[in-house]
DNA sequence: CTGAATCCCTTAAGATACTG
DNA sequence: CAGTATCTTAAGGGATTCAG
């Protein structure tokens, strides 16, 4: 178990230290999948988060448990199975997770429609 | 000039697209700024994210203002002037900087208030 | 199924030195 | 002041294997 890495920052900077909390590759989007489904399972988050391999998604799913954005409950019947789901701290990000969703899809809408001088990506 | 990585992600997923824009390391910091100065400079820049190294901060930057979300402007006087200041583009984003500056806020607040249990950082 | 552990290569990023 | 270039080290992260 590593030692969380710091954002040794100015030390009021709110952004920063929500940075903190979110910027780990793929939390806000672990987090925002959480968000919608309520209570999810390992598995079906690698199905929602193709692009993440197994690994970063368990080391991600460590470090919020560790800064107490998520709950894992381990059900231990055969096949293991266990939950995820956001504790009552978690939720109070999701005003931040959410506008970054509202400005994604606002961006996807923009890049699809004038992808005429929008050549790369 | 390397070409951009990419969240190639699930394709419609929108966090992931903001995240494709503001997931560096310190951009949210530095637009974060951008919005409360509306004007600014490398150096100011600098003095206010110390931990963000020179390299770093102008890599950054780049990359922001490859994206669009930022302009630079060079005043060829001695010595040398450059102003940063954030496109009409870049600022759609302020909702988004702006409820992670206020959940940051709060969390830095609640830090505080019980670092009682809270031993770590 | 849900993870942890190891191996190993790729990328990020600090330090330092140099240009306009 | 505002960067860029290079070099080196540390961290990130995939593939695979093992465990509960």
């Amino acid at each position: 178990m590593t030692i969380r890495k710091v954002y040794d920052c100015a030390p009021g900077c709110p952004v920063e230290s929500t940075l903190q909390i979110i910027a780990g590759k793929w939390k806000s989007v672990i987090i925002y999948h959480l968000i919608q489904d309520h209570i999810s399972h390992f598995g079906t988050l690698q199905r929602q988060i193709p692009a993440c391999s197994r690994r970063m998604l368990a080391l991600q799913l460590q470090e919020l448990i560790a800064d107490q954005i998520i709950v894992k409950t381990i059900d231990p019947a055969t096949p293991l199975k266990t939950t995820y789901q956001l504790s009552a701290f978690g939720k109070t990000l999701t005003p931040v997770i959410m506008a970054m969703a509202t400005w994604g899809s606002t961006y996807n809408q923009h890049q699809t429609a004038d992808d005429s001088h929008q050549s790369k990506r």
